[in-house]
RNA sequence: GCGCCCGUAGCUCAGCUGGAUAGAGCAUCGGACUUCUAAUCCGAGGGUCGCAGGUUCGACUCCUGCCGGGCGCACCA
């Protein structure tokens, strides 16, 4: 942990340039430079007042470090003949204070905060483009917690969607099912299984004559009617589609605190009543004529620079700005729904869902759904959050964009600037994977056929299960593990093999910046060398491992370790001669500070909402442990001194490491 | 047409609010297991950071314009 270091640093350089030039310091940031050799922490303020003091960085730099007086915790200030101030930390009382637990992470105060993610169509079974979704939704949920963010977990379920009717129209026309039938699949089958082949076979359906899509409509108006056969069936599809999905979830350690239902939304009129705000306020009007006439829609802000058109502009185009949110028929659109759901998310509806407790979770924390029968009198407060995050892929980015732009039409524009789009591209197939999976290749030199990858497509039932992939890495995993371990009981292999299933493909969804679109592979994703997560945890049970042997072999504990560092001689961790590139080898004193970072990195990752920096920094001080390890011995160490601290900063890491990979949702297994 | 995203090594990708020599994994080639378990480590080769301007003491990073690719822009969700 070094942001509390940072600050102290930050204070004293900025109140250093008060005192020496009579100026406000300029903002500026407290840097690790490139290299342990050029010391531990940087500032190149120097370069930013050269301007404005017209003098030259390396008199600036001079003058500052002359007149900084000693910081807790520095061994020394060093102005380099370039203009850059490095600091050095004072090594021993570093580790020692950390590896106690004595230095706690940054946590800045901040408001309630909701994390919405998961949010899939209940319809059939999850697939690795939800997996991105859960992945960094659930990421971003233990990243605020590690700050000590009030944070709360919501999951959508639209269970009155087009979709849900699909699966109904599937088991009705296709399967000829009573309601006691599906129930009787659902009890019998892997149900969301099934769903996933039944949806795609209703797709293919409505293809074959599309006077079909007729019952589709029947169908879904029935749906959100409620009070008949159809929306029976449809509560009860739902319902065990969803139990699935949080099963999967469940294996991948994603955990939640509230089932948000659609149709509660509507049953409670949320809808109705935020209506009636937009109404009143003018954010949205009834169209009298052009094509969406009619409707109630709302006008959609262009960009700023946007020029407004001349007078007689084409009214077609004109219609174009306009976002539909009552259909000329009066049923509300989804925008509409998800414009309620915002407002109350933020507590400005002045209405409240009901509760329910839906079921206890692995990790032992209560599940709550929302109803619109009696509400729970137990329940704990939901909503009224300060700041929400919606992980939606950036396809929605536009419909997003409407929730903030509602807010703000509305008088909200401190709750417009927290409705956060947590955006990343989608997930698609290599077109080898898309070959395992049975898909036809598209005809030679088609347009389909050049692109680099193929799209998953629930409704052409064409992706990679996430049980299914998990399964795979599961007994690829069981594998390597009975290899190396034969020892080891078939309950305690199959625990370690599913946590190194979890680690590979959490890793595999966090290492990619969001923006960037994953092609998934079967290959690469199986992978357990290289940048992957069982590296990772590779490299956290070769600690553990040294620490089982140091207590096995000579009686002696992390805890006795941590306790007796005082009064060492500490030359391990000090600094060997002047420090020059040449001499900057990783050393103890490397990994010590390589792990105490990661409250930094932790802030880093939530300014840009960019998991793909929490996942390298951990894979870098995995690696740099690796190195360690190789170069130096601990169990063999005759120095006992210098063993001490080689068990210490190691302690600290792994102590570090975990931490990072919890953030990760990645366990650390007893053996590997 | 408009908006957003992407373009860095053979392939897949990092590169933090501008800062010190552009990194990693995979693949290829060559080394290291009686050792704290080799799911590891060490070494080698491999780069016009899409192109062109601009801002700056300093640009992979910021701005503008092009080029190439992806995704959006429904009375679907």
């Amino acid at each position: 942990m070094i942001v509390d270091v940072q600050r102290r640093v930050h204070d004293a350089i900025a109140d250093a340039i008060g005192r020496q030039f009579g100026i406000a310091p300029p903002p500026f940031a407290v840097e690790v430079p490139p290299s342990r050799a050029m010391g531990d922490l940087a500032v190149t303020v120097a370069f930013q007042l050269a301007r404005t003091l017209r003098k030259a960085p390396r008199a600036i730099a001079q003058d500052v470090a002359a007149a900084v007086g000693r910081i807790p915790g520095i061994a020394r200030l060093v102005a380099t003949p370039n203009g850059y101030l490095n600091l050095y930390l004072e090594r021993p009382s570093f580790l020692i204070e950390r590896v106690r637990g004595q230095v706690q992470p940054h946590t800045p105060a901040a408001g309630k905060t909701i994390v919405e993610h998961t949010a899939i169509n209940p319809n059939k079974a999850a697939h690795i483009g939800h997996l991105r979704n859960a992945a960094l939704g659930d990421t971003l949920v233990r990243v605020m917690q590690f700050r000590r963010t009030p944070v709360e977990t919501q999951n959508y379920i639209d269970d009155t969607g087009v979709q849900v009717a699909d699966v109904i129209v599937g088991f009705r026309e296709l399967e000829r099912r009573t309601l006691d039938e599906v129930r009787q699949i659902a009890d019998t089958t892997r149900f969301d299984y099934h769903c996933w082949d039944l949806y795609s076979h209703v797709t293919e359906w409505y293809e074959g004559d599309r006077s079909r899509l007729a019952i589709r409509e029947a169908a879904l108006h029935d749906l959100e009617r409620g009070g008949n056969e159809t929306a029976e069936m449809g509560a009860l599809i739902v319902d065990r589609i969803v139990r699935a999905h949080l099963a999967t979830m469940a294996r991948l350690n994603i955990a939640y605190d509230l089932l948000t239902y659609e149709g509660d939304i509507l049953r409670l009129h949320f809808w109705t009543h935020a209506f009636d705000i937009l109404k009143a306020s003018g954010a949205v009007f009834r169209q009298t004529r052009g094509k969406l006439e009619g409707c109630w829609v709302m006008r959609i802000e262009e960009g700023a620079d946007a020029e407004p058109g001349p007078a007689d502009l084409d009214p077609v185009e004109e219609d174009s700005r306009e976002k539909v949110i009552v259909r000329s028929n009066g049923v509300v659109t989804y925008v509409g729904k998800d414009i309620a759901n915002q407002f109350w998310k933020f507590g400005l509806l002045g209405r409240d869902f009901r509760y329910r407790r839906f079921g206890t979770q692995a990790n032992g924390r209560p599940l709550w759904a929302t109803t619109s029968e009696d509400t729970d009198p137990s329940a704990p407060a939901f909503g009224r959050a300060s700041r929400i995050y919606n992980v939606i892929d950036s396809r929605q980015m536009y419909l997003q964009a409407l929730l903030s732009q509602a807010l703000r039409t509305l008088g909200h524009p401190h709750e417009a600037e927290n409705s956060i789009h947590f955006s990343y591209e989608m997930v698609a197939l290599s077109h080898a994977t898309a070959r395992e999976l049975g898909y036809q290749p598209a005809a030679e030199g088609s347009d389909a056929a050049k692109k680099p990858f193929v799209e998953v497509s629930g409704r052409k039932g064409l992706g990679v299960k996430i049980d299914d992939l998990l399964d795979v890495l599961t007994q690829k995993a069981a594998v390597e593990v009975s290899k190396r371990n034969p020892e080891l009981l078939p309950e305690e292999r199959r625990l370690v093999a599913s946590q190194i299933a979890v680690a590979a493909i959490r890793y595999f969804m966090l290492k990619f910046s969001r923006g960037k679109l994953i092609v998934f592979d079967m290959e690469e994703a199986l992978s357990f060398e290289g940048e992957t997560g069982p590296y990772l945890q590779y490299a956290v049970v070769r600690a553990n491992n040294i620490f089982h042997k140091l207590n096995e072999r000579e009686g002696l504990s992390e805890a006795d370790v941590i306790r007796t560092l005082d009064g060492l001689a500490a030359d391990e961790i000090l600094a060997r001669g002047e420090p020059t590139p040449a001499n900057d080898a990783i050393d103890l004193w490397a990994v010590v500070f390589e792990a105490a970072r990661l409250d930094d990195v932790v802030e880093q990752v939530v300014r840009s909402l960019e998991f793909s920096v929490l996942a390298k920094y951990a894979f870098g001080l995995a690696q740099m442990f690796n190195t360690f390890y190789h170069r130096y011995s601990i169990l063999n160490e005759e120095q006992p001194d210098r063993k001490r601290w080689r068990a210490a900063g190691v302690a600290y890491y792994r102590a570090q490491l975990t931490r990072a990979l919890d953030l990760m949702g990645i366990e650390v297994p007893t053996r590997m």
